[in-house]
DNA sequence: ATTGAAAGTTCTCCTAAAGTACTCTATTAT
DNA sequence: ATAATAGAGTACTTTAGGAGAACTTTCAAT
């Protein structure tokens, strides 16, 4: 069980990594909770290594890590709030989090780059990224890496007709495109999508 | 676990492999990074060599490779080539890889999730994250997150002018609106996008 | 092949910053 | 009253980072 000041002092820590990458030091500590005394951080972030809460990786300044399950904290960023247009930014209660791992880390994610407007009204633009799950099966609805007879690739919204796939294009001035079944393979499916400027 | 130095050192010679395609003299390190003594340097370098994250290949002048890159990999995926409608995927020469750690692992980073669809043409839809980095300061054509009257928020292209601020909607059915720059508060830069499917 | 400049290696010395180990004190709950 | 919690402060040890001298190795120009 962790007192008030060990509870402070490991969300303390486990902020400060997930916002600058590394550890802070005692004295970071002491600033963020305005403690002067360093030799009281000390006391604590040593009882809260005693209790498996944080590790020291050898004796290296900045050292501390975060024990057990929350090390995958690295690519877990806060959840400030909802921003709509016109309204304050609506704080999200309590420390709510976004975590990038699930999308980037599964086995056999790719990412591809996006060329040309064809799915434009789904949000994916000339130049995005798209983070792709290998797989051969999909459903209807998904956005899928499409090859028709072996040759052209094609990123398209998959609707599925007995017999027949049909590709849509998820931009108006295009078209979809219907096949047989046995024409298309489907080379994945997108998890996620990003961007960045 | 890196220290403050090392961790600099590191990025340096994979900028300079990556700009350059041969890796950097410890003069040429130390030129960047202002450090006069090229023996600290070549400390820290060999410390790195030691800790697996740099290789040297033989004893040749500018002989130091990249290797074992475990620790970033959390954040970084294959990218497996570019997609185009209509044209099988290209295959982009070598491995190249992309990083999300630069994206999500800054100072101040957080993450908003988006409500409504004022940025829809710029591919940011209803329910999008976007990852915010704090700063008062932006350029005209980043994407905001503005602060009116210290009361309203709003995600919103930027536009100075002289004394005034426009902020604009990417959407065609939603007019631009024009403030005194001191009814706005500029809170932080889009610096990326992502959506989870 | 020789040679000299450029690059790499090894070493010592130094300082500032960070971590550790204490003691003393105050507050609070049992 | 006592124990647990929390804070201040002092003294000490260890580490990170920097400077630079002296040395060896590499490489290209002669």
């Amino acid at each position: 069980m962790l007192t008030g000041l060990e509870e402070k002092i490991l969300q303390c820590i486990t902020r400060y990594i997930t916002q600058n990458g590394r550890s802070p030091t005692l004295d970071e500590i002491g600033q963020l909770l305005e403690i002067r005394s360093k030799g009281t951080i000390h006391r604590y972030v040593k009882s809260l290594i005693d209790k498996g809460h944080l590790q020291r990786s050898g004796r290296n300044w900045r050292g501390l890590r975060l024990a057990g399950e929350q090390n995958r904290r690295l690519t877990i960023l806060p959840l400030a709030g909802r921003i709509a247009a016109g309204k304050p930014i609506e704080a999200i209660s309590e420390q709510y989090e976004i975590n990038f791992s699930e999308m980037l880390l599964g086995p056999g994610r790719y990412v591809l780059e996006v060329q040309g407007d064809s799915m434009i009204d789904a949000g994916i633009l000339d130049g995005d990224l798209v983070i792709v799950r290998e797989t051969q099966s999909a459903d209807n609805g998904d956005i899928i890496v499409a090859l028709i007879d072996n040759n052209e690739a094609t990123l398209k919204r998959l609707r599925k007709k007995g017999n027949q796939v049909e590709l849509i294009p998820d931009n108006q001035s295009m078209t979809p495109m219907v096949y047989s079944a046995d024409r298309i393979n489907i080379q994945g499916v997108v998890v996620g999508q990003a961007r960045m400027y």
